[in-house]
RNA sequence: GGGGCGAUGGCGGAAUCGGCAUACGCGGCGGUCUUAAAAACCGCUGGUCUAACGACCAUGUGGGUUCAAGUCCCACUCGCCUCACCA
């Protein structure tokens, strides 16, 4: 083979073998050193390495490899996210067994994640479907279960039908409410689920003051729990409105010298006295029992119809809103009034309490409701300026013209009136008790035991059970007597079952097995059955980070000594489609252990980046039906992966993404390749002047700064550009007899240390080739000599009234007043001052000379 | 509909604190080498006008602040992301 020729293949396989054999890339615990946890999002053993993961894993290896040569002891793991619903799907219609197809795809994963030439440290490596790994899943369950943070509802939870399974909410997606994994729309099923208590963090989950994460994470994570403050009240309903047969009041037992009472919650307590109806959700279970005997067919007749819609209709936000009275009435305890109790489906079973207090003037849907059906509007806060005006008809409002009154509700600040004793108490748009009107309200309720202050949230407890095999089996036992209990740590792991069947029934395997579910009871050794349901894989997800630190340990989840020293995480790189799962759960995760105490801390990951989407050409995202997938591996084959990070490190900004473009890549591969020639051709040329050699040296120590801040600071396109540059300096050096000299030499030493975490394998084999030392990787990187760095002559930008009109070559060191008369002393500006006397000569010092005229 | 992010040559992008807009690369054009092509190498490459020196215009649109705006402020247009009757 000609040894002078570039040969990415020959020198990439060569050193992956002895990078191997030396274990390079083995991270263990160092007290000397300070440490530096990087870790990048793991994939699913889908079969092939995408062009996307390699966009993802390679500049965070490039930034790991930075980190190490700076001197921290670096540990950048591994794995695969390996349980999942596509390897059972493909069971099921071609019947491999997904232990066998999961362990296949891994295999195969593994080398092409090896072309990378990452510094990935293979003995830490853990795979979430093998038993040793899914016994502590099952034991961070029976953790939480333990302290009272898993528990089991018969609740009305989203089923993907497609999936044959339950769904947690940050799994269904969409204004059509659609499957996360594979599209379908959704149902409601009432099921009996476990669910973890993630609503307990829910305020914890919205500080983010320990961490350094993406605003828009931390925003869409905010948005997601959506904290709002109010308050509870109780509105009683009218004796008469209630139909005793259908059944007793939870807390006033057939009781027909009290009044039944439902509560609402409401932001806005100050607008109380501006209820004017109730409105119930049709599933409200006290429906049936206000409904009067006159209304008892409107209102099944639109309780059938709001069932029958899909949730796409019903939650479309435009649509007209609709309703039907129950005929019974409520009492505004505020003041007394008797209010009329509507049923409709702009109010939904799965917010507040299912139930609201409607007050038209304030509110826009109530408004409109209240205009659609003639429901009385009070304005009860009262704007600056000019008074609301009720359109002059009101209550019945069909079909009068609105010039001058309110055509909508009022929802800004103000004052209070018709509210008895707080007219006049001013509002603003605040929430919660940072509203003065809304405080007072609160105090008074209290006082008056009729209501109080809450807070509601939109998040949800974290539904975990799925009705599918290829998951961890969730480790509880029933029995008729004891209910259920967790499985004794010394049974774990509860293991999957691999005689099974692979029907479409739309059951899993767990259930239809037939002696897997039987099981003694813990408590009395009776017989008992196993939960068959398997947990969400975002389970396995929430801890994986914890199982690289010993990923062979078997006392416990981890070794504490790994723990100790590695965690938190320092630098945590992903996929920004996470933020309100594996990145919310994750953090729930981590506090509820905590709180167990399990995990020390309080957030797992302390600096969070998200790269973007490397589009396919023609700009849509890459899928195979559009036919626009690149493939990483045909790619390493044809440049090799040197060439094939530096691309994709230089052609788009990380946290964008940008379409790919198979032509631009060949300017990665010229840059690879002319670096190549730059080392290895030896010809020689005369030495040539110190002024050269002084430039060649500048140019070095300034793409040093530069690359240096750019790796700080994730930029990885202008690391790639600054080193082009350098290239580009370095061969008009070399031609003019810089080769020999020792400016030459630390040029090469540096430009590869710099080029070493971009693409590895041809920096190694340049650095021996230029006799140094085995192995570039383990080199410190290098220190900028800022006064070699420095410029001693710089070029001045002049400019009369804002536009440049010459440019004038001062010393670096000179003062302002020499810039001044350099500047002035120039021709071209003397002809754009017209003989003028300046105004004003404002001299920014290193940058430029601006002259007012 | 609410919220967030973004818009710079033919394309991807660069521009630290408000201080030379278009770095670096792709593509294009011209050339060297070659029988030829590829590769490699050299030069040009935002637009308009000009023989040239040079002038004018240009960072989605329209305003504003400033000696100076891609960068700051206001309004709008388009695109992407996100939530979506959340009481």
């Amino acid at each position: 083979m000609d040894e002078s020729r570039y040969n990415p293949n020959a020198i990439e396989k060569k050193w992956q073998a002895k990078w191997d054999a030396d274990k390079l890339y083995r991270s263990v615990i160092d007290e000397s050193r300070p440490k530096h946890y990087a870790l990048t999002m793991l994939p699913y053993p889908s079969g092939d390495l995408h062009i996307g993961h390699w966009y993802a894993m390679t500049p965070s290896d490039a930034r790991a490899r930075w980190m190490r040569m700076r001197g921290y002891n670096v540990l950048f793991p591994m794995g695969f996210d390996a349980f999942g619903l596509p390897a059972e799907n493909a069971a099921i219609k071609d019947g491999v067994h997904p232990m066998k197809r999961t362990y296949a795809n891994i295999e195969r994963m593994r080398l092409q994640l090896r072309s990378m030439g990452a510094m990935f440290d293979w003995e830490r490596e853990m795979v979430s479907c093998d038993p040793e790994y899914y016994r502590w899943t099952q034991w961070f369950f029976i953790q939480l279960y333990k302290s009272g943070l898993a528990y089991r509802k018969m609740s009305a939870v989203d089923w993907c039908p497609n999936c044959n399974t339950t769904l947690a909410r940050e799994q269904v997606w969409g204004d059509d409410r659609h499957c996360e994994r594979c599209g379908t729309s959704v149902i409601k099923k009432d099921l009996d689920q476990w669910f973890f208590k993630a609503t307990k963090y829910a305020d914890e989950l919205l500080r983010f003051d320990e961490i350094d994460w993406p605003q828009t994470v931390k925003t869409l994570q905010t948005k997601w729990i959506n904290r709002s403050e109010g308050a509870e009240v109780q509105f009683p309903i009218e004796l008469e409105s209630v139909n005793w047969e259908f059944g007793k009041w939870e807390t006033n037992p057939m009781s027909k010298s009290t009044n039944p009472q439902v509560t609402v919650f409401t932001t806005r307590p100050d607008t109380l006295w501006g209820a004017t109806f109730m409105v119930f959700s049709p599933e409200h279970p006290l429906v049936d029992k206000i409904t009067t005997p006159e209304q008892k067919a409107a209102v099944d007749e639109y309780k059938a119809q709001a069932a029958r819609q899909s949730d796409i209709e019903r939650e479309a936000t435009d649509k007209e809103k609709t309703g039907v009275f129950s005929g019974a009435y409520a009492i505004n305890p505020v003041n007394g009034e008797r209010i009329p109790i509507w049923i409709a489906d702009y109010v939904l079973m799965s917010y507040g309490t299912g139930a609201i207090m409607a007050v038209p003037a304030h509110d826009e849907r109530d408004f409109a409701f209240a205009r659609k059906y003639g429901l009385k509007i009070i304005p009860v806060i009262q704007p600056e300026g000019a008074p609301l005006r009720l359109p002059p008809n009101s209550p019945n409002l069909g079909g009068e013209k609105d010039g001058g009154y309110m055509t909508e509700a009022y929802v800004g600040a103000g004052v209070m009136v018709n509210s008895a004793q707080f007219n006049g108490t001013k509002v603003n748009t605040e929430k919660g008790r940072k509203n003065p009107g809304i405080g007072a309200v609160i105090d008074w309720l209290e006082q008056k035991g009729i209501g109080k202050e809450s807070v509601n949230y939109r998040y949800r407890d974290w539904l975990i059970s799925r009705q599918r095999y290829w998951g961890a089996p969730i480790p509880m036992v029933h029995c008729d007597k004891h209910g259920w209990n967790p499985v004794p740590d010394d049974q774990l792991p509860v293991e999957l079952p691999e005689d099974v069947e692979w029907k479409p029934t739309g059951e899993s395997p767990l259930k239809l097995h037939p002696t897997w579910k039987n099981a003694t009871c813990p408590v009395c050794g009776e017989p008992a059955t196993r939960e068959t349901d398997t947990m969400d894989t975002f389970m396995c997800s929430s801890w994986y980070h914890l199982r690289y630190l010993s990923p062979k340990y078997d006392k416990g989840p981890f070794d504490d000594k790994e723990y100790n020293y590695w965690m938190p995480v320092d630098t945590y790189t992903g996929g920004i489609e996470h933020a309100t799962m594996h990145l919310l759960y994750t953090r729930f995760f981590h506090k509820a252990l905590r709180d167990a105490g399990v995990t020390e801390g309080n957030e797992p990951m302390m600096q969070l980046r998200n790269q973007g989407m490397v589009l396919g050409e023609d700009n849509e995202k890459m899928s195979k039906s559009r036919g626009n997938v690149v493939a990483p591996d045909v790619l390493v084959k044809q440049y090799g992966a040197d060439t094939v990070r530096a691309y994709l490190m230089f052609f788009a900004r990380w946290d964008m993404g940008a379409p790919w473009d198979s032509q631009g890549i060949e300017g990665s591969a010229r840059w690879i390749r002319r670096t190549w020639t730059l080392f290895t051709d030896g010809e020689k040329r005369p030495l040539g002047s110190s002024e050269t050699l002084k430039v060649l040296r500048r140019k070095v120590h300034q793409t040093l700064r530069r690359v240096t801040t750019d790796f700080e600071n994730f930029q990885f396109n202008t690391i790639v550009s600054s080193l082009m540059e350098l290239m580009n300096e370095m061969y008009k050096a070399r031609e003019a007899g810089a080769v020999g000299s020792t400016e030459w030499a630390e040029a090469q030493e540096i430009y590869l240390k710099m080029m070493a975490p971009v693409a590895p394998h041809i920096a190694e084999e340049l650095w021996s080739r230029i006799g140094k030392p085995y192995s570039i990787h383990t080199q410190t990187w290098p220190a900028v000599d800022e006064s070699a760095a420095k410029e001693d002559s710089i070029e001045i930008p002049v400019q009369v009234n804002g536009k440049v009109r010459d440019r004038v070559i001062v010393a670096a060191e000179a003062s302002d007043e020499e810039v001044k008369s350099a500047a002035l002393a120039s021709e071209h500006v003397q002809k754009f001052l017209e003989g003028k006397e300046p105004r004003k000569v404002i001299v920014v010092k290193g940058k430029l000379v601006s002259v007012v005229v």
